[in-house]
DNA sequence: TTTCTAACA
DNA sequence: TGTTAGTA
Protein backbone atom coordinates (compact mmCIF):
# COMPACT_ATOMS: atom_id res chain seq x y z
CA UNK A 1 0.00 0.00 0.00
CA UNK A 2 1.89 3.16 -1.41
CA UNK A 3 -1.02 5.43 0.41
CA UNK A 4 -2.05 7.43 -2.55
CA UNK A 5 -5.49 6.93 -2.22
CA UNK A 6 -5.46 8.34 1.19
CA UNK A 7 -7.20 11.73 0.14
CA UNK A 8 -8.38 11.53 -3.79
CA UNK A 9 -9.91 8.44 -5.12
CA UNK A 10 -9.47 7.71 -8.86
CA UNK A 11 -12.90 8.89 -9.54
CA UNK A 12 -13.36 10.81 -12.36
CA UNK A 13 -16.21 13.46 -11.13
CA UNK A 14 -16.46 15.24 -14.94
CA UNK A 15 -18.13 11.76 -15.83
CA UNK A 16 -20.42 12.51 -13.34
CA UNK A 17 -22.72 13.53 -15.61
CA UNK A 18 -27.14 14.96 -15.09
CA UNK A 19 -29.53 15.49 -17.70
CA UNK A 20 -31.53 18.26 -17.63
CA UNK A 21 -34.47 16.25 -15.74
CA UNK A 22 -32.69 15.00 -13.00
CA UNK A 23 -31.23 18.39 -12.39
CA UNK A 24 -35.00 19.89 -12.28
CA UNK A 25 -35.41 16.79 -9.87
CA UNK A 26 -32.70 17.66 -7.37
CA UNK A 27 -32.40 21.37 -7.29
CA UNK A 28 -35.78 21.99 -7.06
CA UNK A 29 -35.77 24.00 -10.42
CA UNK A 30 -37.68 23.71 -13.48
CA UNK A 31 -36.38 22.42 -16.22
CA UNK A 32 -37.85 25.85 -18.28
CA UNK A 33 -36.05 28.00 -15.48
CA UNK A 34 -32.81 26.01 -16.73
CA UNK A 35 -32.82 26.71 -20.35
CA UNK A 36 -33.64 30.06 -19.86
CA UNK A 37 -30.44 30.46 -17.28
CA UNK A 38 -28.61 28.63 -20.01
CA UNK A 39 -29.90 31.00 -22.67
CA UNK A 40 -28.22 33.89 -19.97
CA UNK A 41 -25.35 32.34 -20.17
CA UNK A 42 -25.69 32.07 -15.62
CA UNK A 43 -25.19 28.90 -16.32
CA UNK A 44 -22.98 26.66 -18.49
CA UNK A 45 -24.04 23.08 -20.12
CA UNK A 46 -22.62 20.84 -22.56
CA UNK A 47 -24.30 19.24 -25.70
CA UNK A 48 -24.84 15.42 -25.11
CA UNK A 49 -23.72 13.95 -28.86
CA UNK A 50 -26.32 14.70 -31.83
CA UNK A 51 -29.18 14.26 -29.35
CA UNK A 52 -28.38 18.33 -28.29
CA UNK A 53 -29.63 17.23 -25.21
CA UNK A 54 -27.99 19.31 -22.13
CA UNK A 55 -25.83 17.65 -20.12
CA UNK A 56 -24.57 19.09 -16.58
CA UNK A 57 -21.42 17.92 -14.50
CA UNK A 58 -21.64 18.07 -10.62
CA UNK A 59 -19.90 21.89 -10.36
CA UNK A 60 -22.70 22.82 -12.52
CA UNK A 61 -25.34 21.31 -10.04
CA UNK A 62 -23.85 22.79 -6.99
CA UNK A 63 -23.71 26.34 -8.68
CA UNK A 64 -27.63 25.60 -9.98
CA UNK A 65 -28.30 24.55 -6.11
CA UNK A 66 -26.80 27.84 -5.15
CA UNK A 67 -28.79 30.06 -7.39
CA UNK A 68 -31.93 28.34 -6.15
CA UNK A 69 -30.76 29.12 -2.82
CA UNK A 70 -30.46 32.61 -3.19
CA UNK A 71 -34.02 32.84 -5.38
CA UNK A 72 -35.42 31.56 -2.43
CA UNK A 73 -34.13 33.62 -0.10
CA UNK A 74 -35.70 36.65 -2.41
CA UNK A 75 -33.10 37.74 -4.23
CA UNK A 76 -33.48 38.64 -8.21
CA UNK A 77 -31.83 36.19 -10.89
CA UNK A 78 -29.56 38.89 -11.46
CA UNK A 79 -28.50 39.12 -7.93
CA UNK A 80 -28.83 35.34 -7.34
CA UNK A 81 -25.89 34.62 -9.90
CA UNK A 82 -23.66 37.61 -8.56
CA UNK A 83 -23.90 36.08 -4.96
CA UNK A 84 -23.33 32.51 -6.66
CA UNK A 85 -20.35 34.12 -8.37
CA UNK A 86 -18.76 35.82 -5.39
CA UNK A 87 -19.35 32.62 -3.21
CA UNK A 88 -17.57 30.69 -5.51
CA UNK A 89 -14.61 33.11 -5.98
CA UNK A 90 -14.38 32.79 -1.99
CA UNK A 91 -14.39 28.77 -1.93
CA UNK A 92 -11.68 28.90 -4.72
CA UNK A 93 -9.49 31.05 -2.81
CA UNK A 94 -10.36 29.53 0.64
CA UNK A 95 -9.47 25.98 -0.99
CA UNK A 96 -6.41 27.11 -2.48
CA UNK A 97 -5.22 27.93 0.53
CA UNK A 98 -6.22 25.18 2.29
CA UNK A 99 -4.25 22.75 -0.28
CA UNK A 100 -0.97 24.39 0.47
CA UNK A 101 -2.06 25.37 4.25
CA UNK A 102 -2.55 21.64 5.51
CA UNK A 103 0.14 19.33 5.58
CA UNK A 104 -1.99 16.18 7.51
CA UNK A 105 -3.71 15.54 10.24
CA UNK A 106 -1.85 14.28 13.62
CA UNK A 107 -3.85 12.36 16.81
CA UNK A 108 -2.06 14.76 19.81
CA UNK A 109 -3.17 14.34 23.41
CA UNK A 110 -5.23 11.83 21.85
CA UNK A 111 -6.61 13.76 20.11
CA UNK A 112 -6.81 14.72 15.88
CA UNK A 113 -5.43 17.55 15.44
CA UNK A 114 -4.89 19.64 11.76
CA UNK A 115 -0.71 20.36 10.73
CA UNK A 116 -0.77 23.95 9.80
CA UNK A 117 2.97 23.97 8.93
CA UNK A 118 5.87 25.69 10.87
CA UNK A 119 4.75 28.31 13.28
CA UNK A 120 8.22 29.76 13.26
CA UNK A 121 10.98 30.94 10.68
CA UNK A 122 13.32 28.87 12.35
CA UNK A 123 11.12 25.82 11.82
CA UNK A 124 11.26 24.94 15.56
CA UNK A 125 7.64 23.96 16.13
CA UNK A 126 4.22 23.60 13.99
CA UNK A 127 1.09 25.33 14.27
CA UNK A 128 -1.43 23.38 15.20
CA UNK A 129 -5.52 23.58 15.00
CA UNK A 130 -8.44 21.54 15.88
CA UNK A 131 -11.88 21.72 16.46
CA UNK A 132 -14.29 21.43 19.98
CA UNK A 133 -17.02 19.99 20.88
CA UNK A 134 -18.86 23.24 20.43
CA UNK A 135 -17.14 24.31 17.30
CA UNK A 136 -14.44 26.53 18.39
CA UNK A 137 -11.17 26.85 16.64
CA UNK A 138 -8.19 26.27 18.85
CA UNK A 139 -4.52 26.61 17.81
CA UNK A 140 -1.50 25.17 19.51
CA UNK A 141 2.05 25.33 18.96
CA UNK A 142 3.92 22.11 19.41
CA UNK A 143 7.85 22.06 19.58
CA UNK A 144 8.78 19.76 17.00
CA UNK A 145 11.35 17.84 19.20
CA UNK A 146 8.98 17.14 21.78
CA UNK A 147 6.04 15.47 22.45
CA UNK A 148 4.32 13.81 19.75
C1' DT B 1 -39.80 8.63 -22.22
C1' DT B 2 -37.15 12.59 -22.32
C1' DT B 3 -35.52 16.75 -24.23
C1' DC B 4 -35.53 20.47 -27.71
C1' DT B 5 -37.13 24.89 -29.82
C1' DA B 6 -40.55 28.23 -30.50
C1' DA B 7 -44.42 30.74 -29.24
C1' DC B 8 -48.31 32.28 -26.61
C1' DA B 9 -50.63 32.81 -22.11
C1' DT C 1 -42.00 31.54 -15.96
C1' DG C 2 -45.52 28.07 -17.10
C1' DT C 3 -47.40 25.48 -20.84
C1' DT C 4 -48.25 23.46 -25.04
C1' DA C 5 -47.09 21.72 -29.76
C1' DG C 6 -44.61 18.87 -32.78
C1' DT C 7 -39.97 16.61 -33.15
C1' DA C 8 -35.90 13.71 -32.84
Amino acid sequence: MNGKHEFFTPIDIHKLIFRIGEVSKICNVSARQLRYWDQKGFIASKRHGESSSRVYDFPSLLRIGSIKGYLDDGYTLKAAVKMTNDKQETIRNIHRFLTHAVYGVERIDGRPMINLGYFDQAKTSYLYGYLTEDEETVYRVVPINDAK
